[in-house]
DNA sequence: TAGATTGTTAATCGATTAACAATC
DNA sequence: TAGATTGTTAATCGATTAACAATC
């Protein structure tokens, strides 16, 4: 056991972790008490070494040939993630995406409360959103400080992102979810994450069109490069 | 110049040049001609190598002292993410946030056309969402399979995830943008780009739980290792 | 020219994977 | 016991960063 301090843990660990909370949840449902890092890597089909070093991560320890106990491992998880205790955060931006997060079922397994929405636009104000006031920009800044709001998401247009950071930055939120298609700059003592879809989608579609690409060409020039030709096999034959 | 086949180009590499598009969108705007990799990286707050190796990986060669002409930077980055020619999607789950999707206005400049969506609710079905169709499911299938469709985009619920991924498989789909929690299982000739909400706000999360931590810890011993107290600097005065 | 910038190779860093002893 | 599984160290892999010559 190393300093009861938490320890910095990689990004893709982390991750991984969120993951792994869901799949052990799930198990706690059916029942299960005991859990392998074989079965948690086969259900998200991810290497049992990884998953062991991940947990490794959040200082719990298991049983040779048992596994680890289920139910100490979803806490020390929810605990290494700040999941155990409810984060109250502040919405920006009462449009499509923002409702959508207001209305999100997972997100109290998470520990995360969306308190309350804020908007610029009076027509959006004063109608709940999923039973969530939502609120005038104005208010923001004195409630976020009188409430002790850490967690501030920004579900707004590009043009006003840095905006609504730096007024959240002003009332003294210290880490920002970013649902807006810019990279934003706040001080050093102010956490962001950003949620680029642009960039997933980059993944994805690259991907997709360098696989058509190439069927495309192996159509067009079918020479014995080609393996799945089951003629090719022939040649040496 | 290497072969006009695309290279492969690791994940981290596409998703910053997503970003890279988006700036280089705007220099457009602005009748910007040529930038250079400090000028990227300012941006984005990256660092200028980076950028370059990122370039590299597109083919666009630039000019020494100047730079990169920025109007085929773009087209070359376009092509390398496959946002040049439309690639129309269906999705599925006309929920809070697949309306959200549907309704996004970066997609175009993302080569990404929402073509249609469906739902298995059929209250959901019939009303148009962004002037888009929303389908009852039982016409995807069909649809997908005479529209030739090779992107699709799941918003419903955990549970039907994985089904609708299958449906999607077996109507041809060759690319599927997941945004239900739940990890999918699809063939090898098919590739998935999940997006896991919860992982990405466990990254927040734990930072901000790590550093609050810390400075309630910082707060009960002020200690002389708290390198923020002024008077520690005196020690050795 | 001088100096900013590219292109490219080498060094570093960090994460993943493999190997294997310990253990229940 | 035998064998599945953990814990941990070492090896590998891949991405980032640094260094520097080439160039306009």
């Amino acid at each position: 056991m190393k300093d009861n301090l938490q320890r910095h843990a990689p990004g893709p660990t982390l991750r991984r972790l969120a993951l792994y909370h869901s799949v052990l949840v799930q198990l706690v449902k059916n029942g299960r008490e005991v859990v392998s890092c074989t079965r948690i890597g086969e259900e998200l089909r991810f290497d049992p070494t990884q998953v062991r070093k991940d947990i490794e991560a959040t200082g719990i320890v298991g049983k040779s040939r048992i596994g680890y106990e289920v139910r100490p491992l979803v806490d020390a998880i929810e605990d290494f993630l700040g999941w155990n205790n409810t984060t109250e955060a502040f919405l920006v931006g009462a449009g499509a995406l923002g409702t959508a997060l207001l209305g999100y079922e997972r997100f109290p397994a998470c520990g995360l409360s969306i308190v309350a929405a804020f908007d610029r636009d009076p027509l959006k104000v004063g109608r709940p959103v999923h039973d969530k006031e939502v609120l005038p920009m104005e208010k923001f800044t004195d409630l976020a400080r009188r409430m002790i709001i850490r967690m501030g998401i920004i579900t707004v247009p590009a043009e006003s992102a840095q905006n609504v950071a730096d007024t959240m930055v002003a009332a003294g939120i210290r880490a920002i979810w970013n649902f807006a298609p810019v990279i934003l700059t706040v001080p050093p003592s102010v956490i962001v994450e950003e949620v680029q879809l642009a960039s997933s989608l980059a993944v994805l579609s690259s991907k997709l069109a360098r696989t058509l690409k190439l069927e495309k060409k192996k159509e067009e020039l079918p020479d014995d490069n080609d393996t799945t030709e089951p003629a090719a096999r022939h040649a040496k034959v």
